[in-house]
DNA sequence: TTGTAGGCGTTATCAT
DNA sequence: ATGATAACGCCTACAA
C-alpha cells in the first residue's frame, strides 16, 4: 500500500486516446456525450474506456469547466439527532440526481465552521448549504459562501443577511405548543414552564421569544440545545420545589433531557408534569413517555432546498420562499386534555 | 445571485502577483511558505493576497499536486447514532490537522455507498474511511477505494479483504454480555434472549455468532440494526408467552427499540425483562430506564484512525492493528445480580 | 532570492 | 465528424 501516489484511476483520456486510436478530444466527447459524434466510434472509445477502467478525473473537469456538480452541507452538530437526520433527508433527495451532497460537521465551533466553508469553496462547490451555528458568529462563513456560490440558510439564519432561508416557522409551532396547553387550563393550574436552548441562533431566539409572548406568564429559563441541559432544568424546577405543571421545551433532545430527569427524581410524565418538545427527533417516538413535540416539515424543507439548488445549477432566479408550517403531534408526555 | 459563476474567489495567484509587482512563482512560495524568501517580499505578497481576497484553489492545487489534504468518510446511516456520533468523532480528531474530511451519506444503499466511492475517487481524496453497509455486497466499493488510495475499513468489515480494519472486538464484548447474564442465573431463571442485527453484516454476524457460542441455549431471533426492529422483537417475545427473561441486543438501536415496546406493552425492565444493548449510543444513558451496554472505544479507534491516516500521508507503512476492546457499562436495564 | 515555463487532466474552440 | 490545441489555476524544476 506503500507506492501508489496516483490519484484517479491513473488512466487517463490521453490513454483511452492511444487504445481505442482516436484523438483525445473524441474520447472527452464519447464520454460527455454532449456531442454528435458516429455510433462506431463511441462505442470504441467506450469499450476502450471499460477496459481500461477509466474514470474521469473530476479535478480536471472541475478546473476546466468551474463548474463540479456537487455542493457542501454544513451541519452544526451531526450528533444533535436532528441534525444528522436533516442531513441524511438532503443527501437523500439528491440521490437521484446528478449532483453530490458533501458533508461537513463543525462540531459546534464557528472556527471549524467557517474552515469547512472555506474548504468548500476551494473546492469549486456549485453551492453551500449552511445551517449557521451562531446567529452572530456564523455571519461570516455565510457571508463568505454567499459572495462566491449559491448559498442557502437552513433551519437557522443570520439575522439581517439576505441569503435565502429555508426553514420552519417557530413562532407558528409555538403558537401550536401554547393553544395545547392552554386547553389543559383546568388540569395543570399549577405553572407553565419553558426551557429554551440558547439565544445565539435564530431557532432558539424565536422559540423563546414566542413561547413568551404567547405564555408571558411562563417560568422562563434558558440554555442550550442538549440532552443534558434538559436534565439540569428539570433538576433546578424540581429543587425549586414544584410538583407539578407544564414544561414546552426548545427542542425534543432538551425536552427529552427534562423527561429523563423527572422520572429519574421519582416524577411521573405526564401526571406529575407533561413535556413538549419540538422537533419530532427520529427517537422521540420510542421516549417513555412518547414524547408530544411540533413535527418539522423535514420532507418539504429538504425538497426545497433541491428545488433551490436545481434552479442555481440552470442558473435560474432564487426562489426565496423557504417558510414552512410545522404541525404539533401529541404523544403520550402531554396528551389531549 | 444570478450572473456569478465563478468557482472560487475568482481572483488567482496571478492576479496577486500582479498586485503585488512579483511574479506568480513568488506568491506561490509566499502562500505555501515553504521555501526562502526575503520577508519584505514575503509581506508584500501577503498583503495583496489579502487585499484582494485572495483564496487559493484547491482544485488547481490538486490537479497539478495530485494531492489534496483530504480524506472521505462514508456513513452507512446518518440516522443510526452510532454512526453520526462515529463520523462527528473521526471529523473532530483531525480539526487540529490540515486534513479535511469529507462525510458521504450512503443512506443504507449499496449503490450509493459505491457512488460515494467514486465521487470521492474522482475528487483525488488522499484517503477513504469506509464503513462498510454490507458485507458482501459493500466489496466492489471497497475494492474499487483501496486500488487507488489508502483504504481503511471501520466499525465493519468485508471478509476475507486485506484492507486495513479498525474497529472492536465484537466476541470480546459479547463474552462479557454473556458472563454479566450468568451472574443472573438464578436471578431470572427463565431464558435468555438474543435479537441480532442481521447477517449481512459483519458486526451484525460476528456479535450473533459470538453470543451464541458462549449461550448456545439462548433463543435468538434476528432483524435489522433499528429502532423498529427492536419493537418487533419485544412483541415477539410477548406474543410468545413468555413473562420473563434477560434480552441481549446486537446494538443499542435495537435495545431501546425493545425496551420501549416491553414497557409500552405494560411490563417492567429490569423487572420483568433485563435488556442489554450494544454501543453505549449518546441517549442510552437517557433511555427509561438507562441502557445497560457494551461501550465501543470510539476515541481509541478513532485516534486509531487519524494515526493510519496521516502515515499514509506521510508515504509511511500502514499499522495493520486496529481491534479495540469494549468494556461493558452496567445501568438499570440490567443491573449487577 | 526570484523569474520562466511546462504540465497535471479535462473540455471547448477552432480548424480540417 | 474528427483532430489539434489552448486554456483552467497551481506548483516546481530549472534558469538567471
Amino acid at each position: 500500500m506503500g507506492i501508489r501516489t496516483e490519484g484517479s484511476s491513473g488512466v487517463t483520456g490521453h490513454d483511452v486516446a492511444l487504445h481505442a486510436g482516436v484523438s483525445i478530444a473524441t474520447v472527452s466527447r464519447a464520454l460527455s456525450g454532449n456531442r454528435q459524434m458516429s455510433d462506431e466510434l463511441k462505442a470504441r472509445v467506450l469499450d476502450s474506456a471499460e477496459a481500461l477502467g477509466y474514470q474521469v478525473n473530476l479535478v480536471g473537469r472541475a478546473l476546466r469547466k468551474k463548474l463540479t456538480s456537487t455542493f457542501g452541507l454544513v451541519i452544526p452538530d451531526l450528533e444533535n439527532p436532528f441534525f444528522s437526520s436533516l442531513a441524511q433527508n438532503v443527501s437523500r433527495s439528491f440521490a437521484q440526481s446528478e449532483v453530490d451532497v458533501l458533508i461537513a460537521s463543525a462540531d459546534n465551533d464557528v472556527v471549524r465552521e467557517l474552515r469547512a466553508v472555506q474548504s468548500f469553496l476551494g473546492r469549486q462547490v456549485d453551492g453551500i448549504v449552511l445551517i449557521p451555528h451562531d446567529e452572530k458568529e456564523s455571519r461570516t462563513a455565510l457571508e463568505n459562501a454567499s459572495r462566491l456560490v449559491p448559498t442557502i440558510q437552513f433551519d437557522r439564519f443570520v439575522p439581517g443577511s439576505d441569503v435565502p432561508f429555508v426553514g420552519c416557522d417557530n413562532r407558528f409551532g409555538m403558537k401550536l405548543v401554547a393553544e395545547h396547553i392552554a386547553k389543559h387550563g383546568q388540569v395543570f393550574p399549577e405553572k407553565v414552564f419553558f426551557v429554551g436552548g440558547g439565544q445565539s441562533s435564530s431557532s432558539g431566539r424565536e422559540r423563546s421569544s414566542a413561547f413568551m409572548e404567547f405564555m408571558p406568564e411562563a417560568n422562563f429559563r434558558d440554555g442550550s440545545f442538549g440532552f443534558s441541559w434538559g436534565q439540569e432544568a428539570a433538576r433546578q424546577i424540581l429543587s425549586e420545589g414544584h410538583q407539578k405543571g407544564i414544561i414546552a421545551c426548545a427542542a425534543d433532545v432538551i425536552a427529552l433531557g427534562v423527561s429523563s430527569m423527572l422520572i429519574s427524581m421519582g416524577r411521573s410524565v405526564p401526571e406529575d408534569f407533561r413535556v413538549i418538545g419540538f422537533d419530532d427527533v427520529g427517537v422521540s417516538f420510542l421516549a417513555h413517555p412518547t414524547l408530544t413535540t411540533v413535527r418539522q416539515p423535514v420532507a418539504e424543507m429538504t425538497s426545497a432546498i433541491g428545488q433551490i439548488i436545481s434552479a442555481s445549477q440552470a442558473s435560474e432566479e432564487f426562489r426565496p420562499l423557504g417558510l414552512f408550517r410545522p404541525a404539533l403531534v401529541v404523544r403520550e408526555s402531554s396528551p389531549k386534555p
